[in-house]
DNA sequence: TATTGTTATACTCTATAACTATA
DNA sequence: TATAGTTATAGAGTATAACAATA
């Protein structure tokens, strides 16, 4: 339904779809000069601030309980994230990052974002007309 | 790296962490709704202007070529696509969308967009300010 | 009974390597 | 010999359904 787009509404349609293609090239090349795949980061990421039930999990990645068993299972695998009980409830499993998985989960995330780069030589006054129309679209 | 970003870039870079989520699930999601993958409707999309060689394909979806031809087989079993010869290179096979492919791309495509559905009720102001922020950390 | 995590299964997307038919 | 498309293969992510352990 272009009809209820303007013109400007328009390019910035494109310039979003640009935007989300770069940072997506970009996230899965930086995990892949690591040898992980996106959702491997992805799960590295969410347990940087903390352990995390394998339901969690799930629920943060949008997918089912089940496939988060098989990344778990790889990351584990590799030494960057291990299991634990929940002293609380015993049929939980508690994913938690290890010291070299918050290693490389840093390196990734420092040598990922186009977006990161792009954003530390965007001059103030840019950097401010993003943010105003972002968070009014967003929000 | 954070030390190199401001605390306004901070901020843009997680509400752009957000739009790409959106943008994703929103994607997908519609695909979905037509038991399409999102690789499936975005040659959908490709082929919507013009035919494309496989090899084009590939390049467009950033992907080897061996896999283009299992997505193609899949949209053509459906009816969506359709193989045709490229009359100058015997090599070449061009898939064209079909009209039922057509239908379908637009359908998804118009009940797609998080981000188009926003951007019809961002007042022209926000879109400008979007606009200009977005162009220049594009380019 | 309900919930947590897992297993089993099937499908899609992905890359790599080897093959065929053209050029 | 080079290129276009395919096949074969293997790995990863995905959903669904069924299961054991625990609540």
């Amino acid at each position: 339904m272009n009809l209820s787009l303007s013109p400007l509404a328009l390019e910035v349609l494109d310039l979003i779809d640009t935007l989300v293609a770069r940072y997506q090239e970009s996230y899965e090349a930086a995990a892949a000069r690591h040898q992980l795949t996106g959702s491997q980061v992805r799960v590295l990421e969410l347990l940087s601030h903390q352990p995390l039930a394998m339901r969690r999990l799930a629920e943060r990645l949008k997918c089912e309980p089940s496939n988060v068993t098989g990344i778990v299972d790889r990351l584990e695998a590799r030494g960057l994230v291990r299991r634990q009980p929940d002293p609380a409830d015993r049929r939980v499993k508690l994913a938690a990052v290890t010291e070299a998985g918050r290693l490389i989960g840093d390196q990734v995330r420092a040598s990922t974002d186009f977006t990161r780069t792009r954003l530390t030589t965007l001059p103030p006054e840019d950097c401010a007309a993003l943010h105003a129309g972002l968070y009014r679209m967003l929000n």
